[in-house]
RNA sequence: GUGGUUGUAGCUCAGUUGGUUAGAGCGAUGGAUUGUGGUUCCAUAGGUCGCGGGUUCGAGCCCCGUCUCCCACCCCA
């Protein structure tokens, strides 16, 4: 007989667990429906043409790639075979991977669905992804991510709407978090005020690094990807800004003077941050000009969340992307979207126990169960009590008082609902408070009444 | 993908330089208590010491491999 395992970097969800991770989702889904957006789902395996080459190389050694069905290896010659070339051969046995993110799948709907899209499109989507990262803090092989996106619209009103929808968020959540803020046209701006446009990503890459590993190692990777001293040396006021968000974006707007796509991007964020300023939110908003974000279809504003009161990376990021749908043959879509990491977000209120009571409730009143006679007794009456709402079950087994109300004590029960010989006599209920412990008989019309 | 770390009962963990029959707490089950849980007392069940190989008279303990967990890097939610 075999243990049973598996798989590395997955989990099972126990009944408590599945009760926290749907309110955290229902709070997600609910403000998204609050802002005007509509749910989709895509199917869990895409066509690896769809996922390959839009992440980045490391991203596609991260793809779950799914095996072919029947003889897979069937078209495939021996010489291929003995050529040891896993990424030759990938292509030849594989072609479907599990999504990597939501947003690919998303621009590959957008294309697909175009005509019976309504644009500007505002959609939310809560999906399980799949990277074959390895595991460790915060960081899983399946997890859910919990996306709004829009597409169809440059306005920059939709990125102060997601910043809102983070804020709010948090907000129902109980949870204190920074929202971290820069525009992707800013780095290509500073990239070209230091001569390295072609550098671009190991800059962002690099940069993003910065209150991890310092200055110092930052500017070694730099050195390394093979930027010059001079652009080194020219990065370093830019990489050192300090101070208020006003402050930054002074000094900025002079050393970035002569690139226009910089200061479109600064334009951008003074935007963003004059829309968001009177709309009295509780995040703390700051300009973080070190901000840069992997993921390189990122064109305009980035986004990155973070919990103030825990250890956690980012539980929230996003951005603009002006050309996702581009490579599917739909040019000219702009799209701006941020995608919550609900198993972090889960991980950061378990050590914070900042889940309300009302989340974990189960059922409110559990009837015993002493025999056929008393059954029959109660179905109707628990008939009753959930229509009016509240949750009920009986006891399917006629076991031992002591039994039924230790399970009822475990489960967390509110009310044990009591039928005996005596209460079937005189037409009643006895109600038992778990919590307190007190416990009267009722007549049964009074029951629903006392547990609303 | 690179480096480090962990694994003993359902859970959390003890286990001496390698030495007889591997322990505790919690939980589970039964009883004290035939209509009363959460407190107390008693009893019982529960183990391929992750898996495979090796060293040894003898391995939970030492060695090698492998899987897993956790951590760091890369990258990311």
């Amino acid at each position: 007989m075999q243990k049973p395992s598996i798989p590395k970097g997955t989990r099972d969800f126990s009944p408590e667990e599945m009760a926290k991770r749907n309110y955290i989702f229902d709070t997600i889904r609910s403000v998204f429906y609050l802002y005007g957006f509509q749910q989709i789902e895509t199917p869990a395996m895409e066509n690896l043409s769809t996922l390959m080459g839009k992440y980045g190389e490391e991203g596609d050694k991260l793809l779950f790639k799914i095996l072919n069905s029947g003889d897979f290896i069937g078209g495939v010659d021996q010489d291929e075979l003995l050529a040891h070339n896993s990424v030759k051969l990938t292509n030849k046995i594989s072609e479907k991977g599990l999504r990597y993110d939501l947003t690919v799948p998303f621009a590959r709907y957008v294309v697909m669905h175009r005509n019976d899209i309504d644009f500007p499109f505002k959609r939310f989507q809560i999906q399980p992804v799949w990277r074959a990262d390895r595991p460790q803090k915060g960081r899983y092989r399946e997890f859910f991510q919990c996306d709004a996106d829009v597409v169809g619209s440059d306005s920059l009103l939709n990125e102060v709407e997601l910043i809102q929808i983070i804020d709010e968020v948090f907000k129902r959540f109980g949870l204190k978090v920074c929202i971290k803020l820069n525009n992707r046209k800013i780095l290509s701006g500073i990239a070209e005020i230091i001569g390295e446009t072609k550098h671009l990503t190991d800059i962002t890459v690099a940069i993003d690094k910065f209150d991890k590993i310092g200055a110092e190692n930052v500017n070694r990777e730099l050195e390394e990807k093979g930027l010059s001293t001079e652009a080194i040396v020219k990065l370093q006021p830019i990489l050192q800004l300090e101070g208020s968000y006003e402050s930054k974006i002074s000094n900025l707007k002079t050393i970035i003077a002569k690139s226009e796509i910089g200061l479109k991007g600064i334009e951008e964020l003074e935007t963003i941050f004059s829309l968001t300023k009177d709309l009295n939110l509780g995040a703390q908003i700051e300009l973080d000009l070190r901000l840069a974000r992997g993921l390189n279809y990122y064109t305009g504003a980035i986004f990155e969340v973070k919990a103030i009161d825990a250890e956690m990376g980012s539980i929230t990021g996003g951005g603009r992307y002006d050309n996702l749908t581009g490579v599917f043959g739909l040019p000219d879509v702009s799209g701006v979207g941020i995608s919550f990491g609900a198993d972090r977000i889960f991980d950061v209120l378990n050590t914070l126990h900042l889940y309300p009571a009302e989340a974990l409730r189960t059922t409110k009143v559990m009837f015993t169960n002493f025999g056929e006679k008393e059954c029959a007794y109660c179905l109707p009456i628990i008939k009753a009590v959930r229509e009016a709402g509240i949750s009920a079950e009986i006891f399917p087994e006629a076991s031992k008082m002591k039994k039924q109300m230790s399970y009822a004590n475990v489960r967390k029960v509110e009310y044990v609902a009591i039928a005996g010989e005596t209460e079937l006599a005189a037409n009643s209920i006895t109600l038992k408070n778990m919590t307190s412990g007190e416990q009267k008989t009722i007549p049964v019309c009074e029951l629903i009444s006392l547990l609303k």
